[in-house]
DNA sequence: GGCACTAAATGAATGCCATTCATTTAGAGT
DNA sequence: ACTCTAAATGAATGGCATTCATTTAGTGCC
């Protein structure tokens, strides 16, 4: 191929970082839903939630913004994606072999670590549909068993399971709270009762509090649904 | 005060509807926290939380957008001021003349209720302190007040009520939730129990799903709860 | 093996949004 | 009366998600 007559730079420079790609197709895709994800999760973990934006994402795949639309109809999407992907790291496999209150509080355990890193999803995913969330789908197909094996009646899984959830989606939120939350400041005079519940913790060990209420709230959880049971 | 040069309008003729108000301070104040919380509100009634920006707000309130920056500093420092302002709604009223357990569901589903309409507030409550938000100090008073009557050691009650908070949220954004938020799609022959868990709710009467799962989530955990009291 | 179609990139533009700043005016305190 | 501060305007800023025209490359069809 003769050079054109435009080309008046040097073939063997490359162009400065920004847009080292020319315009056009490129020989083999850049990008797929899969990339993205990855990518959008390796940005949070490196500039959290707010450094999560079309602009960013994009320059870190070396990519022009709107290259992503190509992939994804909205930033919704990519929370989407990124729901589905980190549900896949939620633990279910002791509902395969532990008795069902065990498997659940593992579960829940797991379910709330892995959403606490992520509460900016919590909205995205109470909401949202389920449909074509594989992983998520995946999720409460194990457990739903988990539970239908434990003797739970059909009608009473679903609701079962979504007070738990309901019960994990708080807790997450819970755990990225400040420690001095529930200081009363210049209040503290008028809620004398308040005030003193909370100097009680001041010497609390081992645990965060966070944990303290997690354990309290879902041992409570696990005994009342035990109840649901056609056996036990 | 004579005419001056510049006066070459009819003074009798108000200008057109965008800035009725001339430049500086006017002589009584327009704004304070108080009017910018309840236009606040009245704007997020017409238009959800979509249309609460501040340009929005300044509009409803026929002032410029950065006098509201006079008052407050950031649009978190609204959502700051609508969240005690809403939580002056929750009804704890049942903690002075009712049985614990009682009371304890009636101020759950009341704070469930009021938050179900402000669900974008959440995020903002559950990681917020406390500190100089009176309503949201003087309900805390009042549910640790019934816990302590109720035999509650000191040590329990803020985890109690922070288990219960807990499921309050997760519940709430439940309430929001489509009805359609389970269904499997194309997905359903891969999971089976979690289909027929579904389907099997299909002929519940009477109450929303979310209420189901409400309900059964927080009988449980006030059962659980009440075993932490010294008497019962 | 050419041709139309579609997929996947760029880069420029749009409109909205929260926030800031210089400026103006009015009341409050000394 | 004078100064200080509070409270408004209006213009500007920078960041954001998203859209569109354009360019280029592979894919399926006859």
């Amino acid at each position: 191929m003769p050079a054109s007559a435009a080309d008046h730079h040097s073939p063997t420079v490359p162009r400065r970082t920004p847009s080292r790609r020319r315009v056009g197709r490129p020989p083999s895709a850049v990008l797929d839903q899969g990339v993205i994800t990855v990518a959008a999760l390796d940005l949070i973990s490196r500039k959290g939630y707010e450094g999560l934006t079309m602009a960013a994402l994009a320059r870190f795949l070396d990519v022009a913004p709107s290259a992503l639309y190509n992939h994804v109809n909205s930033k919704m999407d990519v929370l989407l994606l990124l729901e589905d992907h980190l549900t896949a790291r939620v633990d279910v496999s002791a509902f395969a072999d532990r008795p069902w209150d065990e498997a659940v509080y593992a579960w829940a355990a797991s379910y709330r670590d892995v959403f606490a890193q992520h509460t900016p999803l919590i909205p995205v995913i109470a909401v949202l549909p389920v449909t074509n969330a594989p992983q998520t789908l995946a999720m409460y197909e194990a457990v739903a068993s988990g539970f239908r094996h434990a003797g739970f009646p059909d009608e009473k899984i679903i609701p079962s399971i979504v007070a738990l959830e309901s019960f994990i989606f708080g807790s997450a939120y819970d755990v990225t709270a400040p420690a001095d939350i529930f200081d009363p400041g210049s209040m503290a005079p008028a809620t004398p009762n308040f005030t003193s519940a909370v100097h009680s913790l001041k010497n609390e060990e081992h645990s965060r509090p966070a944990d303290i209420a997690f354990t309290l709230g879902l041992d409570a959880l696990i005994a009342g649904l035990s109840k649901l049971r056609r056996f036990s």
